[in-house]
DNA sequence: CAATAAGTTGCAGCTAATTGCAAACAGCCA
DNA sequence: TGGCTGTTTGCAATTAGCTGCAACTTATTG
């Protein structure tokens, strides 16, 4: 996770081949498109596959579903399950922009939040137990103020 | 989270009725089942369903699936995604029991591990924000020093 | 620069999980 | 107790996501 934020297209060229593996044209263009989000915004594999047919930049959707793993699997992307039907995934960026979520299992509603403790508990571990890290997400469910006073 | 881990058949019922819910029998017996597992131990809905049925207890699969999101967002069980194709359930117990888990990407092997301060963070947040607690958990994803070995 | 080897794409089909609906059931009140 | 109201169940159908395979693309080698 220490330097995954600052991919393009040639670092991501060269970890990639160096596993075998290759920098596609579908690959660069979902990439690309995480990158000119504003960061912290994620993104389901649906909603990704409709707004790059807007752009004319057709992708199938299992493309879309493999490329979206693929690059959560090398530390890249983070894949999110916040509780509804879909999978989110956002940029796995810089310690700066490090966060986590706290969901409302009523509601859905999704509330951003940083504390950098997290990531130095995340090391700490994986160290101990010889893993590569490759990203560290606290997620937290509870009832929001205003289901709490619709339901109660 | 408080008292989640005492949840008994009358605190049950009291908490689904004053909701407007009711204590089935299959709700019952999915709960009992969970109680009698070694803590910890997480189950998909698929392997519970099986499990129910070699107990003679047949309940229809979609009973099991809406019975354990039901209980997800009561905060008696907590929903685990772990990568892999399923979703997994384990009951959400006390401070004692709490714990977190560290996932390999490569070949999904799961460690459990025990880690304090996550619950005072968890705690912190949602006293912040309004939130009743009801689950928290860090996800930690990175590659096991087995898979760095044969990958590389 | 052609031939071969290896990885990727897109389609079609599949699996886990969710949902609409009618029938069954529990709680409540007369 | 008997009827009314609202919840839950189980089935069938649907959805999000994943995978096998043949066609295609990219990289490597002679």
């Amino acid at each position: 996770m220490t330097q995954s934020f600052s991919y393009n297209e040639n670092s991501l060229k060269a970890e990639l081949h160096q596993k075998g593996g290759r920098l596609t044209p579908q690959r660069e263009k979902i990439l690309k498109f995480f990158q000119e989000l504003s960061s912290g915004e994620h993104l389901s594999a649906e909603a990704l596959h409709l707004m790059l047919k807007e752009k004319e930049a057709h992708i199938s959707i299992s493309t879309v579903y493999r490329t979206l793993k693929l690059m959560a699997q090398m530390g890249i992307l983070r894949e999110l399950d916040l509780g509804d039907d879909f999978k989110y995934y956002e940029l796995n960026g810089p310690r700066l922009t490090h966060h986590h979520h706290l969901v409302c299992t009523r509601c859905d509603k999704v509330i951003e939040f940083k504390q950098d403790t997290v990531l130095s508990i995340g090391t700490k571990i994986t160290e101990k137990e010889g893993f590569q890290l490759l990203d560290c997400q606290l997620l937290i469910h509870g009832v929001c103020p205003s289901c709490q006073r619709s339901i109660a």
